[in-house]
DNA sequence: TTGTAAGCGTTATCAC
DNA sequence: GTGATAACGCTTACAA
């Protein structure tokens, strides 16, 4: 929509001069009168001008735009990574458009049709669960168009990257129950397809060997939804058996918090006679009961490290493809009441 | 950035034709030969060719763009009404900028500097707590600009409005308190200054009038912060006193949160000894022990009705005014075990 | 010191 | 059926 704005052109037909004479004087050109200066910055400001930053845009070819796309905004980890975007995009003058894909490969790639179509300078990434095909993305990069993964990040070539070391989280919370005593630990992976969930499933795995104790692939059940219920489930009827785990180190605090209440729901007792600990410390983790033990991963700063990293990849002028890269931010094991006995 | 990607222009050299024969082929005008039109679209189809939605802006004045000023994104509330921003501007074709103001009201005005540069369509607002001159919506406003307020609304004349209940949320959540058989209900009430502080202030004394039971001043408390350590001072003390309350209906979670702990701490059984009901829906509280009773706030459908509203005043051509609107979603009482024994 | 004109990609309005 | 042209608002060679 237009707003009644005025243009380089009112003010220059106003003033008697070229739109040319109007565009120099606003910048500042050298070889500009400043009597023509003067008069034409005074009328701009009365007339309140603002230059019209679509016709920028398409005169430039770019638009002060980055783009996000993201699998859901209603997420404690994933607002706080857009709150860090947001915060570096408006301190370097760019506006975020946020496309949220609700982990949905088809809405993904939509976002992307709309990130072309509107000559947006970048896009910052963390692909849905359903996405296991990357030709969306490698199209981009293959044009050199600059794009950073975050979070969960694809195993593409010159692709740059930015997650957090969600093996050394996992690694540290095993170790943790292990130290606390634990000795038949539950962990509730996380989908197959990201490597996240891999990464966490690695550090666990390799936390046990450490240790000594044996990894038992019937103690390691997927939860690829990441929902209450799901956990809620598979715990009320694992922990029902006579050999059941004494410990959960669960992919995500929602899995942790269902796992808790199915574990409760035995009546067994949370840390005397299980141990849990989740990861990404949720808004809510906190207030369970007993408070959960949890990894925290920083999320602000994936956030305003990648846009960062974006604008960098922006503003180098040039054809050359940009260096792949991959940045692991390390992520605080918080330890709280679910753990500890 | 511009990708390379094709232009009609491009389209219409490698063809032989012009231009306007290749826009009109692509949207099917009448008077253009079949032959012609199969051409064209087989080699837009080959070239992945894409209307560059920049140079459609700049034409048609029009961006399918709207912006979203917001105090907070790490807010699940505000997450919330964004998701519900989200789902209904994908539907209609339109993107979203995101401005998050921090509650800064510099950084909200320089937000509507950056709406009016980009000749975003329309404009959706929740304003900042510092803001208490509204003269940069109000010049929008003035000039018949598509804007629609959410959730914290501004008592300017012509706008369009969209809020909560919450004297109604507030005077069901007593009243079922008052239905549970509990006699003496402590209000953990919120700042003041807030108008959602004063009505749901004000539903709860409604309530215990309209029960005809006393409204007592010393059982209204008010928890300015709204954090947990907060709630949990005042009831851990005020539930040690002999006259204790029974029950308490608290201004938000994150206060009956901190209440909830305060009360158990004193060996107090919830919900047999009291019962608590709390403001919002946030995530934790169905998983605090035992799941909190608490008022609903539609933040999904707040989002999604103040979209339509913006797109429907967007798309509705012609120069008049805008009708002024208010209008009020209700709450829902989620029952939980909380408060019922 | 200033003006002219071309061009970014698209479409509406004529003209043929 | 199709083409030429202008226009959206702005910048920038090139001319004057």
């Amino acid at each position: 929509m237009k707003i009644g704005q005025a243009t380089i052109k009112d003010i220059a037909k106003a003033l008697n001069v070229s739109s040319s004479t109007v565009s120099r004087a606003l910048k500042d050109y050298p070889g500009i009168s400043d009597e023509t200066k003067r008069k034409v910055k005074e009328l701009a400001d009365k007339w309140n001008y603002r230059p019209n930053a679509v016709a920028l845009s398409l005169r430039k070819s770019k638009s002060f735009t980055i783009g996000v796309i993201i699998p859901e905004v209603v997420h404690f980890f994933f607002s706080t990574v857009i709150s860090g975007i947001e915060e570096v995009a408006f301190m370097h003058g760019y506006n975020v458009i946020l496309c949220q894909t609700n982990e949905k490969l088809k809405r993904e790639i939509s976002s992307v049709e709309t990130i072309i179509s509107n000559q947006i300078d970048g896009l910052l990434v963390s692909f849905s669960k359903e996405t296991t095909n990357f030709d969306h993305f490698k199209r981009l990069i293959e044009q050199h168009y600059p794009v950073v993964f975050f979070d969960r990040i694809p195993n593409l070539e010159n692709s740059v990257n930015i997650t957090v070391n969600d093996y050394q989280g996992a690694f540290d919370a095993t170790k943790h129950l292990i130290s606390q005593g634990y000795k038949d630990i539950l962990h509730l992976a996380g989908p197959r397809n990201l490597d996240i969930s891999k990464n966490r499933m690695n550090g666990y795995m390799d936390a046990l060997k450490e240790a000594e104790m044996p990894v038992k692939p019937h103690r390691i059940i997927e939860c690829p939804e990441g929902v209450q219920e799901e956990s809620f489930k598979i715990c009320a009827k694992v922990f029902k058996e006579q050999d059941r785990p004494d410990a959960i180190f669960a992919n995500n605090d929602m899995a942790a918090a269902g796992a808790m209440r199915g574990v409760k729901s035995l009546g067994l007792k949370i840390p005397e006679d299980v141990g849990v600990v989740g990861f990404s410390n949720w808004q809510f983790s906190s207030m369970v009961d007993p408070p959960l033990s949890t990894v925290s991963q920083p999320g602000f700063k994936i956030g305003e490290r990648a846009t960062q990293l974006l604008i960098e990849m922006i503003e180098q002028k040039g054809d050359e493809p940009f260096t792949p890269k991959l940045e692991i931010l390390e992520t605080e094991l918080l330890i709280r009441g679910s753990s500890v006995r």
